[in-house]
DNA sequence: CGTGATATTGCATGTTTGTGCTTGTTGATT
DNA sequence: AATCAACAAGCACAAACATGCAATATCACG
C-alpha cells in the first residue's frame, strides 16, 4: 500500500492518545487541522477524529471549528505569553520553515525573534537536538518535551540577548549540526548574508560552517538589503523561506543561485 | 532478586523484571509499545504484558493507553507553577537576599525558582556581573539594562531547565565570583546542603568553590531536611536567608555554625 | 526429601473502550 | 431559500481490558 505520509511514524496504526498528541503537534506546527486530512492520515473515520477533537477541546487544548480545529486561544500570562506570541506573518514563516526539518536531526538555531518562532513551531515527536546560543529559545524548548538542548554559553550581548563572542564560537566549533538557522539582518541574492555586529557575524559564520545545510527565514524587510558585516556568500545558503507576498522576480533571483525558495502560506 | 540462570537475555524466556526493563527501553526508543506486539516478542500472553504495564504505570514509569502504553508524561508544569509563585513569600525572600549584594560584584546564580526571583530583584545600578547556568535567569536579566551576563552552556537537563554536567562545570571553573547563590533542595544546620541529582550537585559544588561567599535562600519547606546527594557542608555557607516565620531555635542552630541568618520581611 | 508459601502464568468471566455506521440536525455557501 | 458538508447522538460490534481462579514453578525451611 502506498503511504502518502512521509517522514512520520506509521500514523495509520496509532492509539487514540497518541493520535491526539499528533494532532496537537500538527496544530502547533501548521496552525490548524482539517478533520478530513487527519482522517486520511491516520486511516480512521472522520468520526474518530471528531471524537478526538471533541476531547481535546474539552481539555481546552484546541478550539473546534467547522471542518477541523484551531490552536487553543491563549488567554493567560500576558508578559510571558507575549514573548511566545508571534505576529501572523512571522508565524506563517516559521511554520513553513519547520517543514524542512526531518526526524532526528541536529539543528543549530541562532537567536532572534524569527528563530524563536521557528523553535516554537518545531514538532516534539521528531527526536530533535537543538543547539542554540539563545536563552529564550532554550527556555521555550526546555518547557516542552522531546527536545535535546545544547546551550551555547558565553558573554551575553545585551542588544541581541544571546551569547556571542569567542567562547560561544569555540563551543559551536565543537559540534556538528544537520541544519542551521542563522538569524539574518539582511540577505541579498548576489551579495549573500549580512549582519550588524562584527562579533555576531563571526558566530553566525561558525554556525553555518558547523552545519550541513543552511536555512534562512526572513521577513520581507530584510530581502535585497545589506548591512555592515558579511556573514556568508549566497552559495552557503541552501534554503530561503520568505513570506507569501514576495515578488516572483526576487524569488527567481535567489533560485538562480541554487537557493531553494519556500513561500509561507498567506496569513489568515 | 538473585536469579541464577541469567546467561543470555533471550526475549522469549525473560523474568518479569527483565521484561519490564525491556519494555521501558522500547518505550524510550520507540515512543510507544503495543501489548500485542510485546506479547509476541516475549512469547507470553497479553495478560502478562498487561500486568507488567499495570505495574510500570503504578510506578509512574509509563502511561497506559488502550492497546499498549506511552512514555510517562513528565510532570508538565513545574516551571509554570513556580513562576507564578514569584509573588508573596518568595518575593520577600528575594528582596532580603539581594541586600547582601554589593556594587560591582560578580554573582554566581544557580537555576531554580527562588533564584529567578532573586535575579528579578537585583538592582540595575550596581554594575553587577551575573554568571548563571539558567536560561530563564539569563533572559530575565538580559531584558533589563546594566547587567553583565555570562551564560554557562552545556546540555540542558529537562527537569531542571538549566545546563548541568561536565561542560557546565568546566565553564564554571574558569571564572571567579564574589557571591554564590546555589539553589538548595534541602539544608540542615548539621548536615549541610543537599540536592536531588548527582550531576546537579557537582555543578552546585563547583559554583560554591568558584565563589568567595555563599548565600543560601530557602523557603521553609527546605529547612532541616536532607536529600539524596550532599552538596556542601554548612561551613561552606556564610549566609542563610529564611522566611520571617522561621522559628528562633532553627535560626539559632544555623547561627551556632557561624552562619549569618537573615529573616525576610513579613508578607503583606 | 518433603511441604507449604510465594510468584508467575494462562485461561474464563464479564466489563469497558474505541470504532464505524446510521439517523437526524446544524452550519456554511450559493 | 436551497443545498450539501460537517456535525452530534445513538447503536452494534469487536478488541482490549480487569478480575478471579487454577495450574505450575521456585524457593525457604523443617
Amino acid at each position: 500500500m502506498a503511504k502518502p505520509n512521509v517522514g512520520k511514524v506509521n500514523a495509520s496504526e496509532a492509539m487514540p492518545q497518541e493520535r491526539q498528541q499528533w494532532i496537537l503537534d500538527r496544530l502547533r506546527s501548521h496552525g490548524r487541522v482539517i478533520a478530513a486530512e487527519l482522517s486520511a492520515e491516520f486511516d480512521v473515520s472522520e468520526d474518530s477524529i471528531r471524537r478526538d477533537l471533541r476531547e481535546l477541546a474539552a481539555q481546552g487544548l484546541c478550539k473546534r471549528v467547522y471542518g477541523g480545529a484551531l490552536p487553543a486561544p491563549a488567554i493567560s500570562t500576558p508578559l510571558k505569553q507575549r514573548r511566545q506570541e508571534h505576529t501572523g506573518r512571522k508565524l506563517a514563516l516559521a511554520r513553513k520553515a519547520v517543514t524542512l526539518v526531518r526526524q532526528g536531526q541536529v539543528l543549530m538555531i541562532d537567536s532572534g525573534s524569527t528563530n524563536a518562532a521557528i523553535a516554537s513551531a518545531l514538532s516534539e515527536h521528531f527526536g530533535l537536538t537543538v543547539v542554540t546560543n539563545s536563552p529564550e529559545i532554550a527556555q521555550i524548548l526546555s518547557e516542552r518535551e522531546g527536545f535535546e538542548i545544547l546551550l551555547i554559553g558565553g558573554r551575553i550581548n545585551a542588544r541581541i540577548g544571546a551569547a556571542i563572542g569567542a567562547q560561544a564560537v569555540q563551543e559551536i566549533q565543537r559540534v556538528r549540526a544537520d541544519l542551521c538557522f542563522p538569524g539574518a539582518c539582511a540577505i541579498d541574492a548576489d551579495d549573500g548574508l549580512w549582519g550588524f555586529d562584527s562579533e555576531e557575524v563571526l558566530l553566525k559564520r561558525a554556525m553555518i560552517e558547523a552545519s550541513g545545510e543552511t536555512v534562512v527565514a526572513v521577513t520581507h524587510d530584510k530581502l535585497g538589503a545589506t548591512a555592515m558585516h558579511r556573514v556568508a556568500g549566497i552559495d552557503d545558503v541552501q534554503h530561503l523561506v520568505v513570506e507569501h507576498d514576495v515578488e516572483q522576480a526576487v524569488r527567481a533571483a535567489f533560485a538562480a543561485h541554487n537557493v531553494t525558495v519556500h513561500r509561507a502560506d498567506a496569513v489568515a
